[in-house]
DNA sequence: GATCAAATAGACAGAACATTCTTTCCAACT
DNA sequence: AGTTGGAAAGAATGTTCTGTCTATTTGATC
């Protein structure tokens, strides 16, 4: 196993978070417990002390990075399927969750889990999902702006289809159906 | 605290259900430590043993028992608020899930969580709320018969409606508006 | 070559965890 | 009166958990 100081910068810190990311997603929080996730890291106990202070600090930098990550991806997926696949910016949107439903090691939002693990709305993590989801919010705002409709409160709407597919999906591993019929709801919500 | 056998029957079985319940859904289910759980129902730790093998039992039989009260609740308070307040079928059934999402104590939906939490889908806690989704599903599914209506897939998208609404109530604290916004949603779906 | 910061290995503490076990106790039934 | 069954109480199991501490090693910098 690799010693001392990293020579390319930051490879033990990259390598705990990218590890943390994937078991954190896999498994969810509380059931992935610090040992195992060194082991799989490869990186000493320590290190992940010095960098992260604790456990929940580790979780909450996770979700810090994950959701400008998640905002990012949206961003991009939605106008790569514009351009290469010929989608509408609507079909574009619900197709991209709709992807992510389908992908074999999808196990649900990490924000809702987080929200649900813990509970408590003064917890970090908690506060860290709600202003996640409050992104998610303007980020369908801003994207509904573009779109020609008289429909009252898109972004509202889009949000709770968007919203109800992924906790369909992660329940009964329905998959991008849940997505299709969200995009079909909200096909017939915008031509009002 | 008491001893001995239980005059009226079942009490410690009880005790431990409506503890378990109320703890699982305070807290979740990985939090919640059997220790904790037993001294707050004031029960043995050999009983919940004999009654439910393990805890993983317990938590199977809150689930079952949850998904049987929560349709039988369902339909109750959507009668009642026809009834009582005079309001619509549709109108019903989102102020329903609007009340439970103004309750104080509302801290999301227990078979999100216990789908998120024990995300693989062989487990019994996932499969079991997969089950309930099913379920809600079929509720809705004859729900939506009664309802004159032009619209499609009507369970589909009320279900849609409705996870998105908990989804997001339970990471925000959005309360009852995310069940108004699904219910304007979902009316506007019903005059198509 | 010396120094310094960062990472490693691994022991360790202390708590919490689920589960098993034994013993005691009491109420109901025979 | 004696037996039985369910429950209580709590000790003991072994595991896992997070977090701390120490000592060592490494690579980069001066």
């Amino acid at each position: 196993m690799f010693k001392g100081p990293d020579p390319k910068g930051y490879q033990p810190y990259v390598r705990l978070m990218t590890t943390a990311e994937a078991m954190f997603q896999e498994n969810g929080f509380r059931a992935t417990g610090i040992n195992a996730l060194l082991a799989e890291a490869g990186v000493a106990r320590q290190t992940l002390y010095n960098h992260f202070g604790s456990k929940d600090g580790l979780i909450e930098a996770i979700l810090r990075f994950k959701s400008k990550k998640v905002l990012a991806w949206l961003s991009g997926e939605i106008s790569r399927r514009q351009n290469d696949l010929g989608e509408s910016r609507l079909e574009a949107l619900f197709n991209t969750f709709g992807g992510w439903f389908e992908e074999n090691d999808f196990r649900g939002c990490i924000f809702a889990r987080a929200a649900l693990e813990y509970p408590g709305p003064d917890h970090p993590a908690h506060k860290i999902a709600a202003s996640h989801t409050g992104k998610l919010f303007g980020f369908l705002d801003t994207f509904s702006k573009d779109l020609e409709t008289s429909m009252p409160c898109p972004a509202e709407h889009l949000l709770l289809l968007i919203e109800g597919a992924t906790s369909v999906s992660a329940k009964t591993g329905a998959g991008s159906a849940s997505a299709k019929r969200a995009l079909q709801a909200a096909e017939k919500l915008l031509k009002t």
